[in-house]
DNA sequence: TAAAATATGTTATGTTATCACATATCAAAT
DNA sequence: ATTTGATATGTGATAACATAACATATTTTA
C-alpha cells in the first residue's frame, strides 16, 4: 500500500489519531489540520473512509470517536475486532480473540445471520480507572 | 411500572417503536408525534431516555436507530443483549445467548476490563435478505 | 398551602454528516 | 502530446442528530 492511496489528508490525520491519547471526533481532526490545508468536513470524511477502508482507523459507533489501529498488531480483514472503551478515561484497547469470535460466529449461524467482519465497541472501565472508582 | 413512569409521551413512542417494521430516528418519532402535540427533539429524547432505562426500547448506535423491545421476551437487566441489525432491510433480531456472555465475560475479565450489560450490535444480512442476495 | 422536586415546553445552539457541484489531477487511448 | 474519462479534492450549503439553558407547569412532601 502507497500512501497516496491513503488521500491527500490520510497520513496526516492517521498520524494525529496515533498521537491521540483517546478518541477523536472527525471536528477535532478537522481543527488539528487546519494548518495543512483542511477546510471542509468532507475532507476529514472522505479520507477517514479511506483509512478505514484500508483497516488503519476505526470508529466508535457510540461516541462518534476515531481511533488508529493497533499499529504493530494487524488483524486479519475477516476477524471480528472488539474495542474496550473506557468511559471514565476515554481508552480504548483493541482485541481479537477466537473464543469470542467463535461464539459470535455460532450465535449468528444459529440464527441464520449473515455476518461479515466488523468491529463490536464494549463500554466499561479499563482496569486503573475501576481501580480509582472503589478508593 | 406504572404507565406515567415512561412521561407524558413515553406509551405513545413505544406504541410508534411495536408498529414499526424498522428502526426509527429520534426525528421520525417526532414527525409521527405532532399530532400528539409533540413539538421539539427534547420532548422525544427525555422519552426514549427513560424507556431505555426501563429496558423498553433499544439505540442502534451506528445507525441512530431505535427500536422497541421485544415485548413477550423481556431480558434481565444484568445480561448482554445482542442486535442482528439487517442491512438490507432493516429488520433486527433482539437476542440473548449464554454461550456468547460467557466468551464476553471471559474476553473482558483476561483484559481486566469491567463490563456492565450493554447492548452490541451486529450489523450483517438476514436469512430471507442473504437468499435473495445469492439470486 | 408553601416549598421543593420533578416533569414538560420552548428557543436556541451545538455537533455530526452528507449533498451537490466546481475544479483539479491522473491515467489510458488515440 | 492531446483528448477523454475516471478519480480525487475543494467548497458552500444544508441535512440529520443531540443537548443546553431557561421558562412554566405539575406533583410531592413537609
Amino acid at each position: 500500500m502507497t500512501s497516496s492511496d491513503l488521500g491527500k489528508y490520510g497520513l496526516a490525520i492517521l498520524t494525529y489519531l496515533q498521537n491521540a491519547d483517546r478518541p477523536q471526533s472527525a471536528y477535532d481532526i478537522l481543527d488539528a489540520l487546519r494548518d495543512e490545508g483542511v477546510k471542509a468536513p468532507m475532507q476529514i470524511y472522505r479520507a477517514l473512509e479511506k483509512l478505514q477502508k484500508a483497516g488503519l482507523v476505526h470508529k466508535l459507533a457510540k461516541s462518534n470517536g476515531w481511533i488508529a489501529c493497533d499499529s504493530d498488531d494487524h488483524h486479519h480483514s475477516d476477524d471480528i475486532l472488539v474495542l474496550l472503551s473506557c468511559q471514565q478515561c476515554g481508552s480504548v484497547a483493541e482485541i481479537e480473540d477466537s473464543d469470542f469470535q467463535s461464539a459470535l460466529t455460532k450465535l449468528s449461524s444459529g440464527k441464520a445471520f449473515t455476518m461479515p467482519a466488523q468491529t463490536i465497541e464494549l463500554d466499561g472501565l479499563c482496569a486503573p480507572c475501576d481501580k480509582d472508582k472503589h478508593r
